[in-house]
DNA sequence: TTTGGAAATGTTATAGCATTACATGACTTG
DNA sequence: CAAGTCATGTAATGCTATAACATTTCCAAA
């Protein structure tokens, strides 16, 4: 389970804000929506989020420069998540595939490639927006 | 089977040095290594990767924000490919898995989520460089 | 041959994303 | 107290990508 409390006023803000938007947010939007708590540069921004990464609290999606606030406590469980992203509502949906991670863990192994970080995102409509 | 007879100066200029590096390059390095052809601005080389990346061509390595030459002349026949890429030397290794695709097509049909675009990208060191 | 449309190009400016460098402050530990 | 570590503050800079507009090239239809 993942420990939110242990979180400093910076990275507790920018954690914050991304869990009241809902939807991915760059770093640069974050910092307009907490000027008023008393951020000012990005550098701040940045910092707390690589935190926050790090911690698994937040993902960053490299196909949108944004990040987003993870949506299953448990997904630390896998080595690998992926994101469906609704290119009209930013709606994120997160999930992870046993079978998906096998088979990309089978390739990397064949060829004694050493993976690191697998980011698996997909572009496309969301059921409601497409109706 | 991909046609390259039919780029232009530009496109041509772009393709041939992604070709020639044989590891990803962001658009600005392309552009250094082009001003002695001819090429002034950023946008001239954003242009000629657009066309070049929907032409199958190139493609665009999200967690990079760089663009490499396309290593499989067949790699069309999947709506998907993936990519490891070591962080070391730089090298690209460009995949495709039915299993993967199969899975993944399978949990947007599931939520009825029209996907456009996938995007996987496996970081990590190559097997030269791990040593 | 002319003409009109589509596509590519050229150029400047600007917007958006991320890090370097350095100084300061808070907190812990011996 | 002194030293070390981590978080913070601030300014400056660098990297990535697009907007806006003018011009040119090419090709096909009239
Ligand atoms: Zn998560
Ligand atoms: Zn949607
Ligand atoms: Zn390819
Ligand atoms: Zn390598």
């Amino acid at each position: 389970m993942i420990d939110t409390t242990d979180l400093t006023r910076n990275q507790d803000l920018v954690f914050k804000a991304l869990v009241d938007a809902a939807v991915p947010l760059s770093a640069y939007t974050i910092l307009d929506r907490l000027r008023d708590s008393g951020l000012r540069a990005p550098l701040q921004v940045y910092r707390a989020l690589n935190t926050l990464c790090e911690k698994g609290l937040v993902h960053r999606l490299e196909s949108l420069n944004a990040f987003v606030a993870c949506a299953r406590p448990d997904c630390h469980r896998h080595e690998t998540v992926a994101f469906a992203i609704c290119d009209q509502c930013n709606q994120v949906s997160e999930f992870s595939d046993t079978e998906v991670e096998a088979r990309l863990d089978a390739w990397v192994r064949g060829r004694e490639f050493r993976a690191e970080r697998t980011t698996i995102e997909i572009r496309g409509t969301c059921k409601g927006c497409a109706g």
